[in-house]
RNA sequence: GCGCCCGUAGCUCAGUAGGAUAGAGCAUCGGAUUCCUAAUCCGGGGGCCACAGGUUCGAAUCCUGUCGGGCGCACCA
């Protein structure tokens, strides 16, 4: 295919096109500046297809007034054979109709691309790494991770869209204080496997049910050799042994929402191989490390048993933190910062850009590894794009009464608990209807049986009624031989379904996969629309016995709408059902 | 005290890198089912876009401040 350019990126670049000529004829002054310039549907449908604001924002450096420069525009534009109608509005706005062959063309771009109908070449093949999840490896996934998960895995979908070389990471915390209680939790089970009474969970160690079996496991496998040992002798193995198996069972979870990371990024790892001491050599070198005393904590209570003492700190303050911060602790070893800040650094390594997804809990922290990066890019003398993307808390509902979360208990709710529930389709969907940086509620009880209420199976719905018609048709099948017999309503559906491409390159620039969301819903619902019509007045339906030209034509257009459904859906990972 | 996020219809939320008369679902009221799937559609009512200033042709959107909600403020992870 010669010409894969999309409706809008075409008619984008007619404008672009105009505004040259205009400077050839010296009407705008050379190289000016066109970044306020969009092409893009009107609100009001009324006022036309497509409507640019170029003469507003390059009045100014034409030095002349908008109006009249938009006139100038529109007299090159009446000269486009698409362009059927070239108007001024309101403060400046150039409204332009097109042709209904344009939109025509679109519906059989639509056909022959397919499930690449929307891709790009916008990412240009760079590539991204996005590190998402990245629970700690002490339990089983619950609802608190659920978010950044399904947000940072369809972000990675429409990044490899939009023609990103993408890398779904993971960072496992398997080398703090946690993973050591996680052992201890772990060496109590397996000596409850071993047939003593271990009574109550101790306080600090984690009570749930899901360690039983790795101490099992150990039992069977180490018999009672380690039951009375002191813990010098256990430790390593069972930190070990206790982190994969809840690894395993944090795949197993993520494999429920259909999210599967290529990489698994140990920071024990990452330690042994000495990437720290790699990297805080390289900043104390460029001196973005020196050893210097902490100030004491601003908060309200300063701990009681705070003394200073003599750290090597990150100049984070040198790029916007509000201190600097300690990248190894008193006792020599690593901090969490510092072991992340040489995580990234590795990261940025293999990847032309990064993106993190964390939890809001972690919004404290986003300077200092902001600052962490900004040095290694000075350094490096490149800038490394990063951007950390912060979700924020669900309030899990039930019947609108908050449901009850305690982790000391074990009573959390778990991400398969919910999955089971409500389905994966609708977990994914629900996060992704919200933008992430908002608070969001998700009460199961509307978002299992109120079906209104819940935007994924009007979706669905509506994919689902186009896979009927297609059965129901029979022997007609969609076919492109007779579009021009297609009238306004349908032209209305292709005109939607045809926002597909720069509704994906807007979301992708903004790293917003939720458009996405809300884009399907609004073609579903011209979909369903379009369909009732049809209930009102039999002469609109798809079908139309007597007519095999003009249902083809109209199950053509169905076709492509499916297809346009299917695609978004594609990027969100959630499934397009054929029947409901 | 400080930092980050949020504040849009009764409720849950959109608002397309500053654009034209601020939208949708739920709820509410009124309609459509001898018909390709009514899990749908059509229509009505419902707004000081938290508040106050500022930036400009133009602000829900950007800046400053105030108020309100959330998260965080160890050498923890």
């Amino acid at each position: 295919m010669a010409d894969t350019q999309t409706l809008h990126a075409g008619f984008a670049a007619k404008i672009d096109a105009v505004l040259n000529a205009l400077e050839l004829e010296g009407a705008l002054p050379k190289d000016t500046s066109r970044s306020g310039v969009t092409v893009e549907p009107p609100r009001d449908p009324s006022h036309g297809d497509l409507a640019t604001n170029a003469a507003m924002v390059l009045a100014k450096q034409a030095k002349t007034n908008p109006r009249v420069l938009a006139e100038k525009i529109v007299d090159h534009l009446g000269r486009e054979p698409d362009i059927v109608e070239a108007s001024i509005a309101g403060p400046g706005f150039i409204n332009l109709r097109l042709a209904d062959d344009a939109w025509l063309r679109e519906l059989r771009a639509i056909a022959a691309l397919g499930a690449d109908y929307g891709r790009s070449q916008l990412g240009e093949g760079t590539t991204v790494n996005i590190e998402y999840v990245s629970a700690n490896p002490t339990g089983p996934m619950h609802m608190g991770h659920c978010r950044g998960a399904v947000v940072g895995d369809a972000l990675a979908g429409l990044l490899e869209f939009v023609g990103h070389k993408v890398t779904r990471e993971y960072y496992v915390n398997d080398a703090g204080g946690q993973v050591d209680v996680l052992a201890r939790s772990a060496h109590l089970r397996y000596r409850e496997a071993l047939g003593e009474e271990i009574g109550a969970i101790p306080e600090g160690l984690y009570p749930g049910d899901y360690l039983k079996p790795v101490g099992e496991a150990l039992a069977q496998e180490y018999g009672d050799a380690y039951a009375a040992a002191p813990e010098a002798e256990w430790l390593a193995l069972f930190r070990k042994r206790a982190v994969a198996a809840m690894m395993d069972m944090i795949r197993a979870d993520l494999a429920l929402l259909g999210i599967e990371h290529a990489v698994f990024a140990s920071e024990a790892e990452l330690q042994a191989a000495g990437k720290p001491e790699d990297a805080e050599a390289w900043l104390r070198q460029h001196d973005f490390v020196y050893d210097g005393v902490l100030e004491a904590p601003k908060g309200k209570a300063p701990p009681e048993d705070w003394e200073p003492v003599e750290l090597p700190l990150f100049r984070s303050t040198r790029f916007g933190d509000d201190q600097d911060r300690p990248i190894r602790k008193s006792n020599g070893g690593w901090t969490y910062f510092g072991a992340d800040l040489a995580y990234h650094m590795q990261k940025a390594e293999k990847a032309d850009a990064l993106i993190d997804i964390w939890g809001a809990d972690h919004a404290g922290t986003v300077k200092r590894i902001k600052a962490a990066v900004a040095a290694l890019s000075e350094g490096q003398g490149a800038a490394i794009p990063f951007d950390v993307k912060l979700v924020q808390m669900v309030n899990l509902l039930r019947d609108g009464e908050p449901v009850k979360m305690s982790k000391r208990s074990g009573t959390f709710v778990t991400l398969a608990e919910v999955v089971e529930e409500v389905g994966k389709d609708v977990v994914r969907f629900t996060m992704l209807t919200r933008k992430p940086e908002a608070q969001m509620e998700f009460d199961f009880t509307k978002v299992v049986e109120a079906s209104r209420d819940n935007p994924v199976f009007y979706l669905q719905y509506a994919h689902a009624r186009i896979c009927s018609t297609m059965r129901k048709a029979g022997d007609v099948a969609p076919a492109a031989d007779h579009l021009d017999r297609l009238s306004a309503d349908e032209l209305a559906l292709v005109r939607e379904a045809a926002q597909f491409p720069r509704v994906v390159e807007g979301a992708a620039k903004a790293r917003e996969p939720h458009r996405i969301a809300f884009f399907l819903g609004d073609l579903a619902a011209a979909f369903h629309s379009f369909w009732n019509a049809g209930n009102d007045d039999p002469a609109k339906r798809i079908i139309r016995e007597d007519d095999p030209e003009l249902t083809g034509a109209r199950l053509f257009v169905a076709a492509q709408v499916a297809q346009v459904i299917r695609n978004g859906l594609g990027i969100l990972g959630v499934e397009a059902v054929e029947e409901m």
